[in-house]
DNA sequence: AATAATGTCAACCGCCTAGAC
DNA sequence: GGTCTAGGCGGTTGACATTAT
């Protein structure tokens, strides 16, 4: 823990981490005159400190009334409910827990809310679903997806491992169309708009509906049934080769800035903001297209 | 068992603000 | 109003602990 042991700075004062000694000193000193003035504390002391360090062990240390140990369930739900409306003001957070220091929910906050935050798929900072990673890691998983070296060894392994590799491909393809529908214009639009509640409803009916079904149309089917029928088409112009999918997910739409919404989007967004869910035009999802 | 990778958290750094002069 | 100083805060570091390989 801390920093380089036994370091003295160029005023000869003393850093790093505290020894038994020093903590004795301080919390003698501090309990027989308080700390009035941190600045006056070391020499009066007898330690070879700065203020500023000294108030820092007591502070976040010594201090009788703090509480060790894990943090509850309920202290938990309280710094993620007080960061989302404080942001990171740790010492106003602590105010709010007594017995805890700005640094300890600074460091927990770093070490395990951050992460699982971020796990759950919520930026951190705004406490917003975000749609960012989903769309990073599905393009690096079709990167992968797209090396030669799939293709390379579907003709190099044995006859009993085609199987295996084809349920690969499999899972890649289901990849490809759960992200060539995220790309569609009514997610892009909503992709660009953290506010948007209905972004995580349409990826969990995605995912929920679509991804973890093996029920999932060939990619070639797919492309065929969207873009073969003039009568109601996602696109408003042409579509984007599924290869155009590939790209990293900090590119633009492979549709460029120019993209506009046509009408039947337009309404299928609206209907989304209406209901919460998301009913796909049949004719992408039709019997014929599930072998 | 040895080594590497990752996690934890005390402590430091630098900046900002308020108050005194 | 300008300067100095102390106190406070948030970000970051890095030694140690733990877990994975």
């Amino acid at each position: 823990m801390g920093r380089s042991p036994l370091s003295a700075d160029e005023t000869g004062l003393k850093k790093g981490p505290w020894l038994p000694e020093e903590d004795g000193k301080l919390i003698s000193y501090i309990h027989k005159h308080g700390h009035s003035s941190w600045s006056a504390l070391p020499k009066l002391a007898g330690l070879n400190r700065c203020g500023k360090s000294c108030r820092l062990r007591w502070t976040n240390y010594l201090r009788p009334d703090i509480k060790r140990g894990k943090f509850s369930q309920e202290e938990e739900e309280t710094i993620l409910n007080l960061h989302a409306v404080l942001g990171n003001k740790w010492s106003m957070i602590a105010s709010h827990l007594p017995g805890r220091t700005d640094n300890e929910i600074k460091n927990f906050w770093n070490t395990h809310l951050k992460k699982k935050l971020i796990q759950m798929g919520f930026d951190p900072m705004t406490h917003r679903p975000r749609t960012d990673d989903i769309f990073s890691s599905l393009s690096q998983l079709m990167s992968l997806s797209n090396l030669r070296g799939l293709v390379d060894l579907q003709q190099q392994v044995p006859f009993e491992d085609q199987q295996a590799l084809q349920n690969l491909q499999g899972e890649m393809a289901k990849l490809q169309l759960l992200n060539y529908l995220l790309q569609a214009p009514h997610l892009a639009m909503s992709s660009s708009n953290n506010n948007n509640p209905n972004e995580l409803s349409i990826l969990n009916l995605l995912i929920k509906e679509n991804y973890n079904t093996n029920n999932l149309p060939s990619l070639k089917t797919l492309e065929e049934n969207l873009f073969s029928q003039n009568n109601s088409p996602i696109w408003s112009h042409e579509p984007p080769s599924l290869n155009q999918t590939m790209m990293p997910s900090h590119d633009p739409s492979p549709l460029g800035d120019d993209l506009v919404l046509n009408q039947a989007s337009s309404s299928h967004e609206q209907e989304v903001a209406a209901t919460g869910s998301v009913d796909w035009p049949d004719h992408l999802f039709d019997d014929s297209m599930f072998p």
